[in-house]
RNA sequence: GGGGUGGUAGUUCAGUUGGUUAGAACGCCUGCCUGUCACGCAGGAGGUCGCGAGUUCGAGUCUCGUCCAUCCCGCCA
């Protein structure tokens, strides 16, 4: 079975050679005394031609369908001049077909394959046949590009003294993180094993084993339920290194980035990125994981209605709460009902409405214009640059809603902007950010404790750390998160390496009881104690990356064969029921209705 | 757990205030056709209207429930 070329490969240069090609039929053309076929294999298309002269083949050729696999031995013929088909890189030549092999006849095809059809299909079908799915040679050039992304970057990491090390997929359950997936340990009744959310902890235990340099494109495992953007089971590029400071892990990142976008993309990405606060992100764009590809940023108007006669306003002050505001530049013409779905938005985010102001033909058109007082008219005017064809939205709540609501109807004013033209983000602007300075802790009001902000091995940002017992929100943890044009690709931290700042945090500020802190953590406690080196390290969400590379709008494009919202594989059907004989051995019963048959 | 959108032929869709035999395009089948490349021409087959119940003389259409897909909120240390 030996093909001696792709189907993207001859040119006129090989007119006269005999070849053999091997690949699926995309079309056959029957013209009733010669026959076309297009034959497609993973590299391109070359036209095959049957004449009737050769009555065996001929024959064969007429009970062709579409997406069979079929090999083709004949000759290169050059095509004349007018039968030339410049949309293919073979245009140039056709293959006239002596001897054929059919190895397999396509069925009827459940749905098209061209890309301007299939695009249109649902989802479920396609994912139900992936395999057809993928064929496209769109969709199998997505997973070259996956492939091309996580080569570059282990090449990338390969040259810079990394070692790639498999860490262990059954873990132990760590249950203040995301939700586990459990898997039964048969030999142990009654115990289970987790599947890793993310091989933070034997990463660390890498270090002080003196690996010094890990990575690993490691599959992580979370049972929460899934977006556009989430999948049950992703990749991540999981890095760890020791005697590192933060900007040496900026310095490297950066690096590795520029080289991924050089190698697929071939774009420069200019190094190194800027840099901005937690607290600057939300002030200026509602939140941690800011799009800078666009303005509308929140402007701060506490001090404008502090005395306010407009008391929705000045109450929310005079409790402790914050008025803040965007201006939607050039959206006064918005619709009945897109502003409703603002509104909707911002509900849903605990807003009670999304007070606005329209600038139109020379005047102001609100329903709260009418408690604003003309000083405070005058202010937002200057502060919120309000000009006409403008829209205000103002939120007034405690400082963290009032940044979400804002955050996302920044977010839904700048899409409706763009569909009026009004914003242009070229496609190949990549805004790459640092988001630093996070709050090592965040007070969990449910529990009424503090909780980490990230994971509790974070190290506090040293000259804060005598914070730590009088006033833990002010500790900065030593995190970084990097963001790419609104989307976190990522985020890391310098580690705690000494056993007693990690046991204070764990006990002390986390308030996790002892015997609990020695069943999850004693072992990483103990092994700090046996020359645990200052260490740090990032994990970045690979199946992000090669979304946003390619451009696509779900990472379902970009995984071979993902999982639908309801964490179900349509194609092989999983999950699926088991055997009683299969939950004995795992000592497992089920509830009544749930049995199985 | 909550909210939005969708489900009619193999596929993508149309289907009027509830009313005769549910249509179109592509695909499929049959026949014709020697230069097409989305070949063309003629004919034909193909439907539990997601599923279940209800209202009605009558339901693709209205009501309720349910399943599936998808987008979002919660959730994702």
């Amino acid at each position: 079975m030996k093909r001696t070329n792709t189907c993207n490969e001859l040119t006129s240069k090989d007119a006269g050679k005999e070849v053999t090609l091997i690949g699926w039929v995309k079309s056959v053309r029957d013209h009733g005394g010669i026959l076309f076929v297009d034959l497609r294999d993973r590299d391109g298309i070359t036209q095959i031609v049957f004449h009737p002269e050769n009555a065996a083949v001929y024959e064969k050729a007429q009970k062709l369908k579409d997406e069979s696999v079929i090999q083709v031995s004949g000759t290169v013929r050059l095509r004349d001049e007018d039968t030339k088909n410049k949309n293919l890189n073979t245009g140039e030549i056709e293959v006239e077909c002596s001897d054929m092999v059919i190895h397999n006849i396509c069925d009827v095809l459940p749905f098209p394959l061209e890309d301007e059809r299939a695009d249109k299909v649902n989802e479920d079908l396609r994912l139900q046949y992936r395999y057809l799915d993928l064929r496209r040679p769109r969709n199998l050039n997505l997973l070259r590009t996956r492939h091309k992304a996580a080569t570059s970057i282990r090449d990338y990491l390969n040259s810079n003294g990394f070692i790639e090390v498999e860490t262990p997929i059954l873990f132990k359950s760590t249950p203040e993180g995301a939700r586990e997936f459990l898997v039964p340990s048969r030999l142990n009744a009654g115990t289970f094993y987790a599947l890793t959310q993310s091989p933070q902890q034997y990463k660390q235990m890498l270090m002080v084993s003196g690996i010094e340099r890990y990575y690993q494109m490691a599959k992580c495992f979370r049972d929460e339920d899934l977006r556009a953007d989430r999948q049950p089971e992703f990749t991540q590029v999981d890095i760890e290194l020791s005697f590192v400071e933060r900007e040496d892990m900026y310095a490297l990142i950066e690096n590795m980035l520029k080289k991924i976008w050089k190698d697929v993309l071939d774009i420069d990405i200019p190094t190194p990125f800027k840099r901005m606060h937690y607290e600057e992100a939300m002030n200026r764009y509602g939140v941690d994981k800011p799009d800078t590809r666009f303005g509308i940023e929140l402007c701060d108007l506490t001090d404008v209605f502090k005395a306010s006669a407009f008391k929705v306003f000045s109450g929310v002050v005079a409790n402790g709460g914050v008025i803040k505001a965007i201006n939607a530049k050039g959206l006064s013409d918005i619709t009945q009902g897109e502003l409703k779905g603002l509104e909707d938005v911002a509900r849903t985010l605990g807003a009670k409405g999304l007070a606005f102001i329209k600038a139109e033909n020379g005047a102001w058109k609100s329903p709260i214009l009418k408690f604003l007082s003309e000083e405070e008219q005058k202010a937002l005017k200057q502060r919120l640059n309000i000009e006409d064809g403008d829209i205000v939205f103002f939120a007034a709540t405690d400082w963290e809603h009032a940044c979400a609501i804002l955050g996302r109807v920044r977010l839904e004013c700048c899409k409706l902007l763009q569909n009026r033209g009004k914003i242009n983000i070229p496609a190949d602007q990549f805004n790459f950010l640092w988001v630093i300075e996070f709050p090592l802790m965040i007070f969990d009001e449910e529990q009424g404790r503090y909780v980490s902000a990230h994971h509790p091995f974070t190290a506090p940002v040293e000259e804060d750390v005598q914070y730590l017992d009088s006033d833990p929100k002010r500790v900065r943890g030593q995190h970084y998160d990097i963001v790419l044009n609104g989307t976190e690709l990522g985020g890391g931290s310098i580690r705690i390496h000494q056993p007693e700042v990690q046991e204070k945090v764990f006990r002390d500020v986390l308030k996790i009881p002892e015997d609990v802190i020695q069943s999850r953590f004693g072992y990483m406690l103990k092994a700090f104690k046996y020359g645990a080196p200052p260490h740090g390290g990032i994990a970045l969400g690979f199946d992000r990356l090669v979304t946003i590379l390619t451009n696509r709008p779900s990472i379902r494009d970009i995984i071979a064969f993902p999982k639908t919202q309801k964490g179900q594989d349509l194609m092989a059907q999983s999950p699926s029921p088991v055997t009683e004989k299969q939950l004995k051995d795992l000592h497992i019963k089920l509830d009544e209705d749930e049995a199985v048959k």
